[in-house]
DNA sequence: AACGCGCCCTGTCCGC
DNA sequence: TGCGGACAGGGCGCGT
């Protein structure tokens, strides 16, 4: 769920319904959300009294610029398999069963992050601290810079799957499970293969797929298969246009043969044999 | 040192 | 109806 283009949503919908306030406290319900070190004593004093200046995206990453920009603390959330952000404002706000941290504005608005599993994580971060830990994240796929050539040095340096090339954050910040088989049966590439085997024109078209169909998904604001939620705690609308992700056993829109599942790496890839090399 | 594995945790679904 | 096991979108630490 929580691929790029569910955190894209996340972070746009969050600029529009509260960006400006100011916090008046942090209250920390499950405190092994916070990433390791983190207490929740020092997120509460590092964001109390600022405002939320900015709201963006690295990767997979919810990123809060909170305070002034040269004296900023940077809320930066990662949300696993089934963290949400939701203003407490929002319609369905009080369907969250699993509240693990409240960040309460002081014109009573709230930020919720929910999280069934607890495989999410919060951190803070001052400018440099953020700025050391966002370059070890590796390209942005909708980025200018994410071009043909670079993706095709990356496969070619790496013998792991392909599948597994794009899950790495390091490498390419923001693919996960879903839009990676996405952008493979886009491709007509299988996830199998090793990364170093794609052509300079398989390299070109996975370039492509992957840019278009995180680009269709963040216009269908994300992708629920059963936990995600945007910022106003309400499903994404790409499930329905998946091609091959959970379709195994259906017929491939392109060539009528059928989608499989195989496990690749302990992780399921879906992918059709009629129509993927 | 790139890569694969096991684990973190809860909920749901499927087969018996 | 109950129960055990498999499985789920992610990421980290570890061993090789």
């Amino acid at each position: 769920m929580p691929e790029l283009p569910e955190a894209e949503t996340i972070a746009r919908d969050l600029r529009r319904r509260i960006a400006g306030r100011r916090i008046a406290g942090v209250d920390v319900r499950h405190r092994d959300v916070l990433a390791p070190g983190l207490s929740p004593a020092t997120l509460d004093a590092g964001l109390r009294g600022r405002a939320l200046t900015e709201v963006g995206r690295r990767g997979k990453n919810v990123v809060l610029h909170f305070g002034a920009s040269d004296d900023a603390r940077i809320l930066v959330v990662n949300l696993g398999m089934t963290g949400r952000l939701v203003a407490s404002a929002a319609r369905r706000a009080g369907e969250l069963g699993h509240i693990a941290v409240r960040f309460r504005f002081e014109d009573g608005e709230a930020l919720l992050f929910d999280d069934v599993r607890r495989f999410g994580r919060l951190d803070l971060y001052d400018a440099a601290g953020w700025g050391a830990r966002r370059a070890e994240l590796g390209l942005e796929p909708l980025d200018d810079a994410f071009t043909a050539a670079r993706l095709h040095a990356l496969t070619r340096a790496s013998r792991t799957p392909i599948r597994n090339l794009l899950l790495d954050q390091r490498k390419v910040a923001g693919v996960g499970n879903i839009y990676a088989n996405e952008a493979l049966y886009r491709a007509g590439i299988r996830p199998r293969r090793a990364a170093r085997s794609l052509t300079r024109a398989e390299a070109a078209r996975l370039c492509d797929a992957l840019r278009a169909v995180l680009r269709d998904a963040i216009r269908a604001r994300g992708t629920t298969l059963r936990d995600y939620r945007d910022g106003g705690g309400e499903a994404g609308g790409f499930e329905p246009l998946l091609e091959a992700y959970g379709r195994n056993g259906a017929a491939c829109p392109r060539c009528g043969a059928t989608i499989k599942r195989v496990v690749v790496t302990n992780r399921s890839a879906f992918y059709c044999p009629g129509c993927q090399r």
